[in-house]
DNA sequence: AATTCTTTGACTAATATTGACTATTATTAT
DNA sequence: ATAATAATAGTCAATATTAGTCAAAGAATT
């Protein structure tokens, strides 16, 4: 949805080969040449959008005749796909990887659309950020009161 | 009326554009431009007059080529009871007390069985209590594992 | 007078871009 | 074979480019 910087224009135009074919195996020197970019922007992109909690495995190799090769891989049962993604998680979440995860799930088709978005309510940032050392109760108002804002509007 | 102060005419000028197109995509600083106002008003505006409440999402973007995006969303007619429900909330709810709003939102048929737990699993007291004043990543760490480990398993 | 709403700007946070330096592999020269 | 060189990709930190927060000052309303 957003590409209005670089980075997202090389993510769409990789994912859109991926579209066509099982995995993309690049030169990462030709890529940036292609998007005026230096090499590591490459590296950057790869980085933040094509995580394995994306469903994406990436090799390399450097040298003479490297490549950059960008796999689509397909995980196996939905139990699978679970377990995986809690073990990635650990004890920390950032907002970006939530989200990661959440396309992950809609993705395998584990989740539809309208659950996606109950679930993006309750982690939403609003709804669990809080300063003050304060109760459960509250907390849970705050996520309350975000699901229920969800549910007033279709789509 | 004697009103038309910067922010009344910055929110009738994106809402002009939100008559024509389901969305509107700004850069925060071209908009403060063009009213000649500091770029944190935009968030002003969109804070006091764009709100989820008045059917209006808005998702932004930081760093090269960032952007705001607000788009208008269709409200349900059901709204009265999610209203009241949020009205009833303030800022704190029990566990007995959002167990009963979730039996209400299923009895009003606004949600399905399923997600009656997967926002229990939001809420669910081992989800979010929390002893020491941690961090949000660790809380909503642990609303995703709850609400993964409900998916794991059908009813 | 008090309260609420608006405006401003300093500071913070998130994301993107760049480039110097490093690491690995392949190729060529000795 | 071994060493030197070339041809790749990786890392990391500095810088740039956005948007967000918050509180104080100012303006409007009650």
């Amino acid at each position: 949805m957003a590409d209005e910087n670089i980075s997202d224009l090389i993510e769409r135009y990789l994912k859109e080969i991926l579209a066509q074919n099982e995995q993309v195996k690049i030169r990462r020197s030709e890529i940036a040449g292609l998007f005026d970019v230096v090499p590591s922007q490459i590296n950057y992109v790869i980085n933040t959008r094509f995580t394995i909690q994306n469903g994406y495995i990436v090799e390399s190799k450097r040298g003479g005749g490297g490549y950059i090769r960008i796999e689509k891989v397909h995980l196996l049962d939905d139990i699978d796909v679970l377990n995986s993604l809690i073990d990635a998680i650990g004890n920390k979440l950032s907002k970006r990887d939530s989200e990661t995860i959440v396309q992950t799930l809609y993705n395998n088709e584990l989740i539809n659309r309208r659950e996606v978005s109950i679930i993006l309510a309750a982690i939403d940032k609003d709804a669990i950020d809080l300063n003050s050392s304060d109760l459960t109760d509250i907390l849970r108002a705050n996520i309350m009161v975000s699901i229920l804002n969800r549910l007033r509007y279709e789509r």
